[in-house]
DNA sequence: TTCGGTTTGTTCTCCCGTTCACAAACTCCT
DNA sequence: AGGAGTTTGTGAACGGGAGAACAAACCGAA
């Protein structure tokens, strides 16, 4: 399921491989401090950052362990230096030029979105393949035809997609995505994806999420009627 | 972090307790099903299904097993048959009532999504803090001030509530929605809400996705240049 | 310098999830 | 009826992550 291997470990890289389970952590952490600086904090123990990330104390510590020995013992974080090398480590320090396609309900909504700016991303292009799409202007950037993505891509060097178009869609425009040069792909609609190997790809689905909270749910009531 | 006990397990009940990668998976399968059986397809193979799915058929198997043994040997499973067995389980053959709170960018593609009302939740109430926004309709239902969360809830009997505004009003809301009687909350919020147990939070954050997907990039490009 | 208090970094253990591998069970053909 | 071929359901091995617990390291006061 993962990408596996084809980076080979050059010895003096620091790169220790870091669980997964850790990387997807690392945001939230990086959110926190960011809030914690924010409110003019410099300094923050595990415990504090922990309970601003939701997250136990311990397991907070074992995930900065993988980055290194950032903290001082019995001080505790400093926290633009911590924020500063997780967002080195997750590579966020320079922006990142990012693609949506497929410009409807969704598609708006993420073009608007401001949370992309400030934490590193940069909306490069919006695709859509209606030609009647293609004389909105949305959030500064003008829609543009599907068939514009390779030329796009290759201009700006755009690494990461993100797809708003209808399920049925999806599995063609990812394909395009990956000729085009795309390696990562944020897919919004409801349908598997496949891909070759070496290209990531992460998916979000409400009705998933939805569902999930259903079932819990149901068996909250049902216990409460048996 | 996950709400546990307080259901006391009746004896008779078919309450085998599924693990929650499991229950994460279901809708996945629920969907492969209703495609499969939209393409006419009447029976298939835990092969099939896991192909279709982008899961491993062992994986898949396994995940069944927990709901009981409804393939036969030899052949496969029957589809439709599957589908009402897993969307029983799910608890989505009955629709779910469901209230959305922030009606701005993302409420709105939320308040639009068609997705909805086809997987079993119906959304009930549109609400927002914002009284320029009270005399708008959004797909056929129109949006109402918060306060009237508490009345809502009550005449629906809503358990699910999504939250879309902005990541300094999410506490707040969450707070309302659960003194409201709303048991499961899904934040798309950028914040660490804090609610008490019993209910279940789930949260989709775009950011974090994104920079996930930059973390695993940086390192391709990176072993590349190396 | 020494000592008490604090907090990190890490080890160890346990649990959950994944995957392999295979016996059991079913169908179909002869 | 019997045997060959197919596919499910599950036992067992394995790997990774979560959390408790503690030694090492640091600060400040005396
Ligand atoms: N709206 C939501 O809140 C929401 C929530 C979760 C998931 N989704 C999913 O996100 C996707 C988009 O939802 P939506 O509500 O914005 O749908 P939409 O129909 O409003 O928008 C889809 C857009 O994609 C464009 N498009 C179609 N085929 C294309 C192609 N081959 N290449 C490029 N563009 C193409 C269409 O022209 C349209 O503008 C769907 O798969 C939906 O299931 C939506
Ligand atoms: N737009 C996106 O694509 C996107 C993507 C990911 C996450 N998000 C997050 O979703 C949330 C909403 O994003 P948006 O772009 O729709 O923002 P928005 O500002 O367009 O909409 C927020 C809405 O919430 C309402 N609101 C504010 N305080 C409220 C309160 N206390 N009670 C009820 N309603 C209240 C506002 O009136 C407004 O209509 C934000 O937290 C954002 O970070 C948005």
């Amino acid at each position: 399921m993962e990408t596996r291997a084809l980076t080979a470990r050059t010895s003096t890289e620091s790169t220790r491989d870091i669980p997964e389970a850790t990387v997807a952590r690392l945001p939230v952490y990086l959110r926190a401090l960011t809030t914690l600086s924010e409110a003019g904090t410099g300094t923050c123990s595990s415990e504090e950052l922990a309970s601003a990330a939701g997250v136990n104390s311990a397991k907070l510590r074992k995930d900065l362990s993988y980055l290194g020995s950032y903290g001082t013992r019995g001080v505790g974080y400093d926290v633009d230096y911590l924020r500063y090398q997780i967002a080195r480590e997750i590579g966020v320090t320079q922006d990142w030029p990012v693609v949506i396609v497929g410009i409807g309900n969704l598609g708006h909504a993420l073009a608007n979105y401001s949370g992309f700016r400030s934490r590193g991303f940069r909306v490069v292009a919006l695709l859509d393949a209606d030609p009647e799409r293609h004389e909105e202007v949305v959030a500064g950037v003008d829609v543009r035809p599907f068939d514009d993505l390779e030329q796009i891509v290759k201009d700006h060097g755009v690494a990461i997609g993100v797809i708003a178009t209808p399920a049925l869609a999806a599995q063609d425009v990812a394909d395009r995505m990956v000729a085009s040069g795309i390696s990562s792909i944020l897919n919004f609609a409801p349908a598997v994806l496949s891909v070759p190997a070496g290209v990531d790809v992460r998916k979000v689905d409400l009705s998933i999420e939805l569902q999930i909270l259903a079932y819990h749910e149901q068996r909250k009531t049902h216990g409460a009627t048996a």
